[in-house]
DNA sequence: GATGTGTATCGAAACGATTCGACGAGCTTA
DNA sequence: TAAGCTCGTCGAATCGTTTCGATACACATC
């Protein structure tokens, strides 16, 4: 996939001047006002009469005068912008909801910073730098399992929302707002219906990485806690790790086709996963849901147009999304309640799995 | 798709602590230095002795002083911050790109700022409206068809690249830079590939907003191109308009299935309308590619795993991420040539298009 | 000893906003 | 008429940096 560059064209390029020449003082000055009147006009605080407030807003018209942020920030000690922390940007089930964030954000005026967080680093680490150098408005954090403790969270200093992020060990829930699905309950409700149509060798494809109470182990223990319920022994080698992408979802499947466990369904907890895993059966000369049946967590817009559309465990992302920002706003306007907003998840049957014997 | 939220928690919340207590003049006083010599020491500025250096910084370190960057920035009028103004976000292959372009300015040690940019909102002036009120690094432009003049442009006053964005009418190439691809002749290329397997009636689905020269109505013209070449007449009723997204894609080509026009080949101009198009051509009961064969345009990922695998016009999106990463901060450096890079295209052959009679 | 040349450091003056205490003009009220 | 009040406005101080001119010292040179 490699792609050479060519230069087509080398041209000289010319700085173009200073961005922003005016400032308060000078509007001020051609106003013929104070510069704290300015000041008050932009602001809406305190009084300034009708026909100076209409005179000021003349002259910032004429002159397209934007106020400079980094001046306004250094003296209230507060920026306006909210920083969005979020693992794995290209996940189009979180690039649907980093859309939602932007515009609600947007709508509030408010600049937007995104900054993704690699595995493995610490991204309240990350977010306190931001916050001290920035003096940010708030935070969202979005995806991946926190292992922070309350006094970490605590030291923010600012409202931040903790959004798709599975709960802490040990963290008081008064030190943190959130909006989640439950995981547990979802992966539960998905194995089931699996179970439900005959399935008893299912397999369950996630990602689990070193640490403890991943989205992935929430998830297993769901798939597990059906089993268990419908007297299925657990089988770990139906289990298979795998990052969320369609090309990991494909190599796992594909292992556990090898295996021969005589697997008649598979359920991913993603569906970037499970298109990845429903192209290894395809791809095997395997049906779905006739060979095999394949359910898939999030629900992106792919699954639905793959063929056969892909039942799946649906997230509310844009609605989480929204509610994100509505919490962290009401906090930045003083709410001293943090809140924990636990949505719906809902079993979308598409026809990608079907009853058996 | 509305999901019911749920109140799980309610308990109460203390803000916490002003989260940066630190000034430069602190550490100054704490190293017995002055408030200059931190400063210097900070920006490996002017000359500082080895000791007194090693001093600071280990006050610096003691006491996790971070600088404001609201002050720095007020003082040198400019701010490390760099924008991308892009549209549409959750496109998968965009995704992949604002992925790649976070990345490498993250690794320059600069925050992304990103900003959607809806349809027929004037991207420009909303870049300009950041860049007077943050003193900006420099900017990104990602996706869509710019009808911005020269003069616009050289307002901006800061550098900028135009990344995948269709060539300006009548703009002097010395005024911007530029990341792309060859439009006309990538679409040339797909379509002549279609025409070479035996197909006459191939449709073209792409957007065409009501502007010229649109990444649409390029691709149409290689498109008209590839047909005329071979003596092909052209039938607009085999082109539908379309917006980048699967269920557009599937709309567009039920409607051209329908007309009943002996198509046997669809040509999109993104993957996600090609996916989407397939679930049409599928759910029809027709076959990929038995009974039309199918070529998207992007390159992304889903559309590898679809099943048939789609073939595609391949853009090297993380490459011209990462090239217009590097040229915007090549200006920023300095620079004064402007750059444009046109990068190749490259058809990828995965099986859903066949040879016919 | 007067002068010149580095080297390491310092402090004051910006940068462009917000905000608080002050103030003058025009009222009412005693 | 003086005192008290309100309304609209003003300017100085401030936020936390960077940076430039000044300074202080050590050392070499004449």
């Amino acid at each position: 996939m490699e792609a050479p560059a060519c230069e087509v064209l080398q041209t000289f390029y010319n700085r173009g001047e200073a961005a922003n020449e005016m400032n308060i003082k000078d509007i001020a000055k051609i106003s013929g006002v104070g510069i704290s009147t300015v000041s008050r006009v932009l602001n809406n605080s305190g009084v300034v009469s009708d026909t100076t407030r209409a005179r000021v807003l003349s002259v910032v018209k004429k002159y397209n005068y934007v106020p400079n942020s980094n001046a306004r920030n250094l003296k209230k000690i507060q920026s306006n912008t909210i920083a969005l922390m979020v693992k794995g940007i290209s996940n189009p089930f979180f690039a649907n909801m980093i859309k939602e964030v932007e515009r609600q954000v947007h709508l509030r005026g408010c600049p937007l910073m995104i900054q993704q967080v690699e595995d493995g680093v610490d991204e309240v680490g990350a977010a306190m730098q931001l916050i001290k150098e920035k003096n940010l408005y708030g935070v969202i954090f979005m995806g991946g399992t926190y292992d922070h403790s309350e006094e970490e969270f605590r030291q923010l200093g600012v409202p931040f929302v903790l959004t798709t992020i599975t709960t802490l060990k040990d963290v008081d829930p008064s030190a943190f707002s959130s909006v989640s699905i439950d995981d547990v309950q979802s992966a539960y409700k998905a194995t089931s219906y699996l179970i439900s149509l005959g399935h008893r060798h299912i397999c369950f494809l996630a990602r689990f990485p070193f640490r403890e109470n991943t989205i992935g182990s929430r998830r297993l223990l769901g798939y597990k806690k059906a089993l268990e319920e419908h007297g299925i022994e657990y089988d770990p080698a139906l289990v298979e790790d795998c990052e969320y992408a369609p090309s990991f979802g494909f190599a796992a499947a594909k292992r556990l086709l090898n295996k021969n466990l005589g697997v008649t369904a598979m359920f991913a907890a993603s569906d970037a996963i499970a298109i990845g895993a429903a192209k290894a059966v395809l791809s095997s000369g395997l049906s779905i849901p006739g060979d095999v049946s394949v359910v898939g967590f999030d629900g992106i817009e792919m699954a639905e147009y793959y063929h056969p559309s892909l039942d799946t465990v649906s997230q509310p992302g844009v609605e989480m999304a929204h509610v994100s920002v509505e919490i962290l706003f009401d906090l930045i306007a003083g709410e001293t309640a943090n809140r924990h907003v636990v949505f719906e998840s809902m079993l979308v049957k598409r026809g990608s799995s079907r009853k058996i014997n």
